[in-house]
RNA sequence: GCCCGCUUAGCUCAGUCGGUUAGAGCACCUGACUGUUAAUCAGGGGGUCCUAGGUUCGAGUCCUAGAGCGGGCGCCA
């Protein structure tokens, strides 16, 4: 067709024929199906011209298409302005090249299937803790708190940076921004949920998460979703039931309710992408103390880069030796060393050790941290102090222990990762829309 | 932040030891065929070999620097 091509998300495969055309048409955010509009009859250039609109049943529909309409008059709405140009062609094309087209990239069938996969989990997300009572709790973006020292942060401001107001000291103003103080996007909706825990008990936020480092990585990106319940009344144990429970029903909806995208994907991406789902809904968790792991990992007959001993944090190499070699299924280590981990997580009883946990999955890692919270004002200000922290600059999160407080546990999980590891794509940069990462952030 | 790799047609790539006019598949254009599913067949057009500098009689090929992209590690979700 070259020149007559449509080149538009209604109507994408077409082929030519010399009284008729082809069109494969898909059918949307409704699923995969597709069918077919056949034009024909009188020479195709001013017949693909001309105004019209009926259809009517042509035939019954081949194999894989999801029906078949005859056209008797067609308007095209949108002309390709350079067939030949046209970043998306009807054959394969690398991720890589695709992330350069980004604003053309859901035109194909793999990120048309990524999207629908990225709303049913997004749904079932919300699903899931609505049934259980859990209230959305909408936490700021822009926060003046560093949240919990998670990392380098995105600053929000409105000053000219060519002309940065000064102190008599040298230092920049801060009075004379926005917010009448540093300010920064956040990295994490935690300690604000925890606010709403301690008011409403069950509690949960969805939204956009960011990091500043520099992590070049397929498992990083700087603006992520984030999903962050907060429990009250819970201890570590049922954070790490509710995380079972949780993963198994997101993984379970997307099972029932995209089993066509995700037969694309064992096709098309990932040959195990079904199965690996389906051994993840139907096993149990296997729960493992940190201070266990570590001993199975020392005893393990094999190399890793990095020595094992009690006191370091689990690299990668080591979470998946637990969970694919070891157990062979997900594991759940509770239980950290306490140097190793943040300020909020819940002094254990030998004083040495964290209500901590992270969840590991076969073929991806760590999928979920979270703890059990310190709600002990005492020890929660010994650790800041030990870490470091000022204690003024947490005040309010302070009061949530000075003013009544109950003991809670939540946990964080990466919604990107949770797409990856569902459609087994390769890279982090492919399970959103548009992936922001270091240097990029062109669309 | 550290280490490694890649960059040749619209896309995916080949290009030997440094040597004549840089190739293939797909895409595009023309033609054949009344039903395709990555159709097929015949013909045709299409190149800043990432950029700059250097070595050489001669550079897509070797050297240096830079840019872009990717992979691994660290940080984490």
């Amino acid at each position: 067709m070259g020149a007559n091509a449509p080149g538009f998300q209604g109507g994408r495969f077409l082929r030519a024929r010399p009284r008729w055309v082809l069109l494969r048409t898909d059918s949307g955010g409704g699923g995969t199906g597709h069918g077919q509009l056949r034009i024909g009859g009188t020479p195709l250039d001013e017949r693909l011209r001309r105004h019209a609109r009926a259809v009517s049943w042509w035939r019954p529909p081949a194999k894989g298409q999801a029906l078949e309409l005859r056209a008797t008059e067609i308007e095209v709405v949108g002309w390709v302005d350079d067939p030949e140009t046209y970043p998306i062609q009807p054959k394969q094309h690398s991720f890589e090249y695709l992330r350069e087209v980004a604003h053309l990239r859901p035109r194909t069938n793999t990120f048309g299937a990524v999207a629908r996969v990225r709303h049913t989990l997004a749904h079932a997300v919300q699903r899931f803790f609505h049934e259980r009572g859990y209230l959305w709790i909408h936490t700021p973006i822009i926060t003046t708190s560093d949240a919990e020292g998670a990392g380098e942060m995105f600053r929000v401001s409105t000053l000219d940076l060519l002309n940065l107001p000064r102190t008599e000291a040298g230092e920049i103003e801060w009075t004379e921004d926005f917010f009448a103080r540093p300010a920064s996007l956040t990295v994490s909706g935690q300690l604000n949920v925890e606010a709403y825990c301690q008011a409403l008990s069950n509690v949960y936020t969805f939204g956009p998460t960011f990091r500043a480092e520099n992590s070049n990585t397929s498992r990083h990106l700087a603006e992520f979703w984030m999903i962050e319940p907060e429990t009250a009344f819970a201890d570590l144990s049922d954070n790490a039931d509710l995380a079972e429970e949780f993963l198994k029903y997101i993984f379970r909806a997307l099972l029932d309710e995209r089993s066509d995208d995700m037969a694309f994907f064992a096709e098309r991406i990932d040959r195990s992408a079904v199965t690996r789902l389906e051994q993840f809904v139907e096993s149990s968790f296997e729960r493992m103390e940190y201070t266990e792991a570590v001993a199975r990992l020392e005893r393990a007959p094999k190399r890793f880069e990095f020595p094992v001993r009690w006191g370091i944090d689990l690299q990668s190499e080591h979470e998946r030796y637990l969970t694919e070699e070891l157990v062979g299924r997900p594991v759940v280590v509770m239980n950290y060393p306490r140097d190793i981990k943040a300020f909020y997580m819940r002094l254990n009883e030998d004083d040495r050790t964290v209500a901590a946990m992270d969840v590991l999955a076969p073929g991806i890692g760590e999928i979920i941290g979270g703890s059990q919270r310190e709600e002990r004002l005492d020890v929660l200000d010994a650790r800041m102090d030990a870490q470091g922290l000022d204690r003024s600059a947490y005040w309010w999160y302070r009061d949530l222990r000075r003013y009544g407080t109950v003991p809670h546990a939540g946990f964080g999980l990466g919604f990107e990762r949770t797409v990856q590891y569902a459609t087994g794509m390769a890279n982090i940069r492919d399970a959103i829309p548009f992936p922001r990462t270091p240097g990029s952030a062109e669309f």
